[in-house]
DNA sequence: CGCCTTCTTGAGATGACTCAATGGTGGTGG
DNA sequence: CCACCACCATTGAGTCATCTCAAGAAGGCG
């Protein structure tokens, strides 16, 4: 499998959940302690995976599902001519490329990138399947997390489909700082968040080209709202941005 | 409760889970018997909701979730200035309304509208989620439910986001042709289906106007690809569709 | 220094929208 | 049985948001 290339191991020995980054979103997130020791016994290595390159694409059948301990990757979804279709940004703490369907003929439905250098947590597919059979909360704790992953798509639909684009960017940029500041990524006293995405990417995941993609960002500045350098972005009026969003 | 005032109870008698006319696509499908008799014994009224009356809203806490049982129902998002976005169509069989989240506070964050007369069976949101808790093969199978939901969602998107408006309307046609089919509600000798969308929800569903959906019908008809009257839609050249819509 | 990716900007094309008006159809009540 | 009304489909004219094509500028990196 192509994609597993890409995936270099980064130990040899599992890490300790405590020694999660970022324990209180993942999967295992409030399942007691005699699942999460199973689960420990489940966790494979850690893995690196370089920007640009791809996790899976659309039409695999990884053997592998994740968690992401650092990094962003980027769900997208691509068509015959090539045009992509941003889902979702995947930030540290959410759980990436599971597979529900044992049939071995089941296919990912979609592709992930990374858009950063990122860290990976490992689980084998089956491994999980066979947990989340086992365990009740387990099972009910990834029904939460497809909930939360629906809504999400919903409103991302209702921008799509309805939404100015404008709007659909400022919504985009305080979505993604709000994500960032409940993991303490954001500089609160600059309103600084990090911005790996290019204009490119902006644009595959708000349904705009990357030329009017950059029209819109150029106004916002223009208009004093974010500032967008450095591989980060400073929002210097957060109401406006709001305002626009419809948020 | 508003929604609730359009629900009129049909039986007072729980319908025996054999008599389901649904039952293969049901969300106990697949569980084994002490789970059906548990679900029997959660099972509520049966409700009729006339053609164009809501069952629940953006914001509401219902507290009761549904099996389609007969009619179309329709989801959808709006914005503030009353734009729609339709999110999907439930047909019979399919699992409407829940509401994972325990906390009294939670919400829908979408709504959902009978296109047709409908006839639905209600279980309790509480049972629900106890019995979800208590049984793993349930949650696991309302995991796939939501696994198959999501990949819908994403093919809508990269449809509303990347894709033409006589591609997306052909998508949706085709679409619901084949899970009328499944569901064995096509007369197969004149590829004619049932079809009580107005071109206004065909035009909420796809991210187009009902003037542009109009358009693209019309020449979808002089086109003799299809054919739309009285309620239902005949296909006469299916292949041009799926051609046309990339499917 | 030179290459490659990303960003920027312009000019023109076009798909989809808005506004507006008309026609059809089915249901309802007098 | 007819008149009326509500809803839906149809069509035209004009506008606008976004796209396409194209080219140049600005960085980062080996």
């Amino acid at each position: 499998m192509r994609s597993r290339d890409s995936l270099i191991p980064v130990t040899q020995t599992p890490t300790p959940c405590a020694h999660c980054p970022v324990r209180e979103r993942a999967l295992y997130q409030a399942v007691d302690d005699d699942y999460i020791h199973s689960a420990q016994t489940k966790r494979l290595n850690q893995f690196n995976l370089s920007a640009k390159r791809t996790l899976y694409e659309e039409g695999d059948h990884p053997d592998m599902a994740f968690t992401l301990f650092s990094g962003w990757i980027m769900m997208y979804r691509s068509d015959r001519e090539g045009d992509r279709q941003g889902l979702r940004i995947a930030l540290p703490g959410d759980f990436v490329g599971f597979l529900p369907d044992t049939n071995p003929s089941a296919r990912m439905n979609h592709s992930a990138v990374a858009v950063t250098d990122a860290l990976l947590c490992g689980f084998r597919q089956d491994d999980l399947r066979g947990m989340l059979k086992q365990h009740p909360q387990l099972s009910w704790q990834l029904n939460s997390f497809q909930s939360r992953d629906m809504a999400a798509c919903q409103t991302t639909m209702l921008n799509v489909g309805r939404k100015m684009a404008d709007q659909r960017i400022a919504h985009l940029l305080v979505e993604l700082y709000d994500r960032l500041e409940t993991l303490g990524q954001v500089d609160k006293r600059t309103n600084t968040m990090p911005f790996p995405l290019t204009q490119s990417m902006l644009g595959d995941l708000t349904g705009l080209t990357q030329v009017h993609t950059n029209r819109v960002m150029r106004r916002f500045r223009d208009d004093n709202l974010v500032l967008c350098s450095n591989q980060s972005l400073q929002i210097h009026n957060r109401n406006a941005l709001l305002e626009i969003a419809d948020y």
